[in-house]
DNA sequence: TTGAAAGCGCTAACAC
DNA sequence: GTGTTAGCGCTTTCAA
């Protein structure tokens, strides 16, 4: 018996209810059924068809499939990040902002580690844009970075977090970095530290560059030396390279009794070399980190530094993204959240003339 | 001029090259194209056109939209995954695990934050099925789960770590709590303690659970007593309730010369309270911790701990999310990775018979 | 207010 | 070995 194509095809069994399951349950056409299910849409639908078809959505437990809405509208209601190290501790709070306010306006996170890798970042924004993305978020900026220019091009909206590029159109957040850096000079000038040393970080980043010349500007308007031997670069921010880059600074001989890191992995470098050579924290030398990264009250002596509100600039990132994916051109800017003093064990006045 | 239908259409202008573009460059059919792009099926093409469709493909930019793919192969490529909460330092170093082990196949990995939130899990859950994720990676799952009956009944592919479930056929990746609680009891029986306090955390995980039968077990393979008064349970793996917890445990006045904490965060929960009562790590109270999170050694004193391989537990768990992708019925199970114990200054032999 | 028809970009079954 | 055809599930003209 049946065989025949008209009296009902075989019910292949489909995991999931489609929209056309939920247009037959209700006795309407498929595209009533889209109308009434779309909010913009609902409107053009009669009041007591529309709650039809919702009840019968409800029954039948439909759920939209965003491949096939993305397909049709391409919009797919995804934003991707990339991150050069979740491990950083600096990452997870401004990822976390990014996304609760993402997800407010039913938008998910894409994330991809890096690994400070400019192939993997290119390769990974390429396949990023293959699943057809709304925008992209970068923590992973260096100063020039061609790779923004590119999907600047592309048309893709980019954000950039906790970096800044030059001469570059594109929407940035970032914590200021001359409140911050200066909040740090000042509070040593006013314990009563003369000669202040500095380690920066890469100078790649704009965080590296931009602290820098803020540690210079406030130097000078305090009125202090800036003396070239008491700088010192690392290659990167971390760890190590802020102890290799200190070591080498304390070996030149000049003598200062405070030092401002550039962030708090480094300020941790400078924590082992003066715990090596038997110097005290902060009574031989003061330390002033910056960020605040998590723990940073649990090291030891638990660490003076600049607190970025890093929540708060994932937050406002997000905000950003979704005003230039509502408004097509709204104009770039960039948003220099303000930093604050955090006092712990680190700083003291210097010793009285030793 | 023009106007006409049949002498060109008007070209309207497309982003990006489809795979027509491609075929029309190679001069094929579009099916030929993608047989000739697609590894798999690219056999079955002339070595030749298949050289030539390559090549035009490369000319015209093709980049294939894994919407269209995904919608038309209902695969993905894509894995969601679940964390409670991000700033954990616990977790970026699994996520980095798992997503370099995915990416390797090409895998895509979503992440979502879920803030300890079962509704929020359920709902993020939701919309990443709609999203056609090929699996699912917990981090959250209590000891009783429901979410993971649901998905696994939903046909969805699951990966559980750090956290293991109760009679549920499902694959996880952990720790080893039994060794690693182990080498930890036995650490502090070795330098001579005989009465020792436990600090556990959220008995709702099965971490929690888990780590406090393994402290008892041990405790009595060293044919030490278990006192119960020298026992107390966190509400959460944090550092607020570890204190909390700790300082209860203090109050009921039984001696004891050291503690295990069931995470590091519970043991800086104790060094709070430890400093605050004037007593000193290690000389009058050992400590030691679980995990060795990022600046364990920082800590003030540098924390004794055990160390998860947290990285491979994030590799294993994507190899088995893999596994199961390619064998649709492989059977789920546990894997457990064995921890290691990391000696530093918070544990110390007992002062002599005060 | 609703239905019909088309098509987003791709792949797979089936012809030839 | 290659082309034809159909359709994944959805939205969006266009007509009625």
């Amino acid at each position: 018996m049946s065989g025949a194509s008209t009296d009902g095809p075989l019910e292949r069994p489909r995991v999931r209810a489609a929209l056309r399951d939920v247009a037959a349950a209700a006795n309407v056409h498929p595209s009533t059924a889209s109308r009434a299910l779309n909010p913009g849409t609902r409107g053009r639908v009669n009041a007591a068809t529309a709650a039809r078809v919702l009840e019968a959505a409800r029954h039948v437990g439909y759920q939209p499939n965003s491949l096939a809405r993305g397909l049709r509208t391409s919009k797919t209601f995804t934003i991707g990040m990339l991150i050069p190290d979740l491990t950083n501790p600096l990452f997870p709070p401004i990822v976390k902002g990014i996304e609760d306010r993402l997800s407010q306006d039913g938008y998910t996170l894409v994330l991809a580690n890096t690994n400070y890798d400019l192939e993997r970042e290119t390769a990974i924004s390429q396949a990023m844009i293959a699943r057809q993305i709304d925008g992209l978020v970068l923590a992973t900026a260096r100063r020039s970075y061609p790779l923004v220019h590119e999907l600047l091009a592309a048309g893709v909206k980019v954000v950039l977090v906790n970096r800044t590029m030059e001469n570059t159109p594109v929407a940035a957040v970032t914590g200021d970095e001359h409140i911050g850096i200066g909040l740090a000079v000042s509070h040593l000038a006013s314990l009563g530290h003369r000669e202040i040393a500095y380690v920066g970080g890469d100078a790649d980043a704009s965080t590296g560059l931009g602290r820098y010349e803020a540690f210079v500007a406030r130097l000078h308007e305090e009125g202090l030396p800036l003396d070239p031997s008491l700088v010192a670069h690392a290659a990167h921010f971390h760890e190590e390279p802020g102890a290799a880059a200190f070591a080498e600074l304390l070996d030149r001989g000049t003598r200062f009794t405070a030092v401002v890191a550039a962030n708090d992995r480094l300020a941790l470098g400078c924590y082992d070399v003066l715990r090596e050579r038997g110097l005290r924290i902060p009574e031989d030398v003061s330390v002033i980190g910056y960020n605040d990264i998590q723990f940073a009250d649990k090291f030891s002596p638990p660490l003076t530094t600049i607190r970025i509100p890093h929540y708060q600039i994932g937050v406002k990132a997000a905000q950003l993204m979704l005003e230039a994916l509502a408004d097509g051109d709204a104009p770039s800017l960039t948003i220099r959240m303000t930093p604050t003093l955090v006092v712990r064990a680190s700083t003291a006045p210097p010793a009285p003339c030793a």
